[in-house]
DNA sequence: CTTGTGGTTATTTTT
DNA sequence: TAACCACAAG
């Protein structure tokens, strides 16, 4: 493989901190797969000894593979790569946490949606209802499930962000202290309280446990390696600075261009800075753009040179690639209104669709296909609407996520009805025609058979422990007694109806992991609530590409989903004022509970034009070849003007203003780009698909979640009783068999179970 | 060019 | 419910 002077400098820097600037398309992933199987390769380097992060789950995914496969190109096969950390930083810390403290055993994590549940439940003490929002000049105290995602932001920031505490004002003070002390009363961790706590771990002096961690990591990370680092937020930083405080090497590796993660906190300063922060810091720019043609990547230069030169890292993208420039690729066109511009759209996807199209240099052409084709907007949820009807008119295939709200369909609805009618707020023909109606095969009769489950949930056995009776068991069962089946749903909708309702079994769980512990009859009656008012928008959309899948079908997504993807041909539509860039919005925000003075950079959580034009920029380099930027008003009275990013396209001279229509000669056959999945899985993902391939989409594709007894009853007495023993172990106190009946109950409400008792003193 | 008023609209998403 | 846009008036 041949590399640039700047890929080689990037991939050969071992010794010193590194900072590798990556335009985009300038091949990012290569090169740092290609440095950490090169730092494999010197001696006394071994894999547990390097540790790379990754944001999400999917990009850890890709990562990995590339890397092993380098490893396995250059060393063959090596031992141990499975200690090799690739992942996100959230895994790695709750790693840390595990295995050297040992209290966090029993910690549960809470997703995003059983955190707010929290919040709500224990109302007070969680300090949503003591804490305040100043609203001009009026003080007024926050409302219980209205205004919990609010407090949860609040609560992030504060633990998240260099937020200085000390001039807090003191209700809000007490809130965060009654929060943390909530999560810990009740052994959680919200998503920040892994990181939180892990950074505090690594960077202060402390007890054994602090000891013990930072010993580990003094001993085992020599090579830290941060992949999109121009989206780490303050505590990130601090993991990372605790990661290499004992003279570990650190190379991170990012583009400032492409901070799209603003309001999540993340800030662009630590990667305009780092060679201050850090010492000795090396810096590689990877300005070759291989990706797109020339034509795109001066356009893409001069969306971004309008930022003030002092918030950017200096760079010039150039475009080396072999995609070239013809007349008429670039386009940016206007409409009478959005439902000719979507009608241009389609028209302009079938007289692309064919046109050869080279994937490599050298490589043989093949005609271009629906999933060539992105659209990007700015947000599906308000634009999208006249392009996917023009699509479904014409019968043209295509994916799209965020659309269509899962408590809106048909089948959820049907399930909701059951809930309303155990928690008597509807009564039998309410279920019957809300099944029926759904169109997912059921008949009156089937729906009647599933109807003594729920009358039965309505009597339940007060001599019964109160986990005995769930809901989503009741749930599970409703759906055995009814016989509903994915192939007897017509119209092929029946992957999706099932993929709904696996949404909604998600949805369950993560209400009754919090919900368990209330008397059923209660549980049952806040259920139906909250599914009314909360949960719609917790789960909003329901049809997505669940990643397994890859149809050949035109992309429909938005630029925050288009990160570090690429296609030969893109569509930029509804480019007007107030869209893109967006507006800001109203209502009540974080800033109304904390003062703004005490957040450093406070605006970057609100979002700048500077912040829209990086996002605007990413969605110009996700085009190889074809960009076509199209303005169309709407109605309303907001959207009447162009956006500026579109008036400055038109003033660039390789932009047509009209379409060139490209020639129908020397057309191929459609070929779709065969690309492998990536498909990431756990052990005991594998696990279900070994025991019954079936259980295992039910699980893994739709979300079905297991009736919680054993996981929280039984389970979780066993789980403790081994967090119990292993914290012992640690301590020196080898657990002698005599104990197990013991722990088996202390660990148990109610008499110990035999098979607890059992379990325990085989492990002891 | 600044200020006042009324009407309108409320993104993006990962762990 | 709060804030911002567009337009009109000063």
């Amino acid at each position: 493989m041949q590399f640039t002077d700047a890929q080689r400098t990037a991939i050969d820097t071992h010794d010193d901190n590194l900072l590798i600037v990556a335009c985009a398309g300038s091949g990012k992933t290569e090169v740092i797969s290609q440095r950490i199987a090169r730092l494999i390769g010197r001696p006394g380097v071994q894999p547990r000894n390097i540790v790379a992060f990754t944001f999400t789950e999917k990009a850890a995914g890709e990562l990995k593979e590339r890397v092993h496969t380098r490893i396995r190109e250059l060393h063959g096969e090596v031992h141990g790569l499975a200690e090799m950390y690739i992942g996100t930083m959230h895994g790695y810390a709750l790693d840390l946490l595990h295995s050297h403290v040992p209290e966090a055993f029993k910690y549960n994590v809470l997703n995003d949606v059983q955190t707010r549940l929290i919040i709500d439940k224990y109302s007070t003490q969680s300090g949503l209802t003591t804490t305040n929002a100043i609203v001009q000049g009026t003080s007024k105290p926050l409302r219980r499930w209205v205004n919990s995602k609010l407090y949860q932001q609040v609560m992030s920031i504060l633990r998240e962000d260099d937020v200085d505490l000390d001039g807090l004002r003191s209700d809000v003070a007490d809130g965060l202290d009654k929060y943390m002390q909530l999560l810990s009363d009740r052994a959680y961790f919200d998503y920040t309280a892994i990181l939180h706590n892990t950074a505090v771990l690594l960077n202060d002096e402390g007890d054994e446990s602090v000891l013990s961690l930072q010993r580990h990591v003094k001993e085992t990370v020599r090579y830290v390696v941060v992949d999109e680092y121009q989206d780490t937020n303050p505590v990130q930083e601090q993991l990372i600075r605790g990661l290499t405080r004992h003279g570990a090497n650190l190379c991170v590796v990012g583009d400032d261009d492409q901070t799209i993660y603003q309001w999540r906190g993340s800030a662009v300063e630590n990667i305009l800075t780092i060679e201050n922060r850090y010492p000795g810091v090396r810096r590689a720019t990877l300005n070759e753009n291989f990706r797109s043609s020339p034509a795109i990547v001066d356009l893409a230069r001069r969306v971004v040179e309008q930022i003030p030169p002092g918030d950017r890292l200096s760079k010039a993208m150039t475009a080396a690639g072999h995609q070239t420039f013809d007349r008429g690729d670039l386009l940016a066109l206007e409409f009478p209104d959005t439902r000719a511009e979507a009608d241009w759209l389609v028209d302009r996807m079938e007289r692309l669709r064919g046109v050869p199209f080279q994937d490599r240099e050298g490589s043989e052409p093949r005609g271009l296909d629906w999933s060539d084709f992105a659209v990007l907007f700015r947000s599906v949820k308000a634009d999208a609407g006249p392009l996917v009807e023009e699509l479904r008119r014409r019968d043209i295939p295509y994916v799209i996520k965020g659309l269509t709200k899962l408590f809106e369909t048909p089948e959820v609805q049907a399930a909701v009805s059951c809930f309303r009618f155990v928690a008597g707020e509807a009564d039998e023909q309410d279920v019957i025609d809300a099944w029926v109606d759904a169109g997912v095969g059921l008949t009156e009769g089937d729906v009647r058979a599933g109807l003594p489950v729920l009358t039965a949930a309505m009597r339940w056995d007060a001599s019964k422990p109160w986990d005995s009776t769930t809901l989503q068991g009741v749930f599970l069962d409703f759906l055995e007694a009814v016989e509903l089946r994915e192939e007897r749903v017509p119209r092929e909708r029946g992957e999706l109806v099932y993929y709904n309702l696996g949404r909604f079994s998600t949805a369950i769980g993560d209400f009754e992991r919090i919900h368990l512990t209330s008397e059923p009859q209660q549980r049952f009656d806040a259920f139906a609530k909250w599914v009314e008012y909360q949960a719609p928008d917790y789960y909003e959309e329901s049809d997505g590409d669940n990643g397994y899948a890859q149809p050949n079908a035109v992309v429909i997504a938005t630029v925050h989903q288009a990160k570090g993807m690429q296609w030969p041909a893109v569509f930029l539509p509804a480019l007007r004022k107030n869209t893109f860039p967006a507006s800001g919005r109203g209502g009540l925000g974080v800033f109304h509970v904390v003062e703004e003075s005490l957040v450093p950079g406070a605006a970057r959580y609100r979002g700048t034009e500077a912040d829209e034009r990086r996002l605007f920029y990413v969605a110009v380099t996700r085009a190889q070849k074809y960009l076509a930027l199209s303005f169309a008003p709407t109605e309303k009275r907001t959207g009447k003007k162009r956006s500026d990013f579109f008036n400055e396209a038109t003033q660039v001279h390789t932009v047509l203003t009209r379409e060139v229509r490209p020639s129908s000669d020397g057309r191929l056959t459609p070929t779709p780009m065969r690309g492998i999945p990536e498909v990431v899985m756990s052990f005991s993902d594998l696990k279900y698909l070994f025991e019954c391939p079936y259980s295992f989409k039910l699980r893994l594709l739709y979300g079905f979640d297991s009736p919680l007894q054993k996981e929280l009853g039984f389970g979780k007495s066993l789980h403790d009783v081994m967090a119990e023993i292993h914290k012992r172990a640690i301590e020196g106190d080898i657990a002698a068999p005599e104990e197990a009946e013991d722990l088996a109950s202390a660990f148990h409400d109610g008499p110990p179970t035999e098979l607890a008792g059992r379990f325990a003193f085989c492990v002891c």
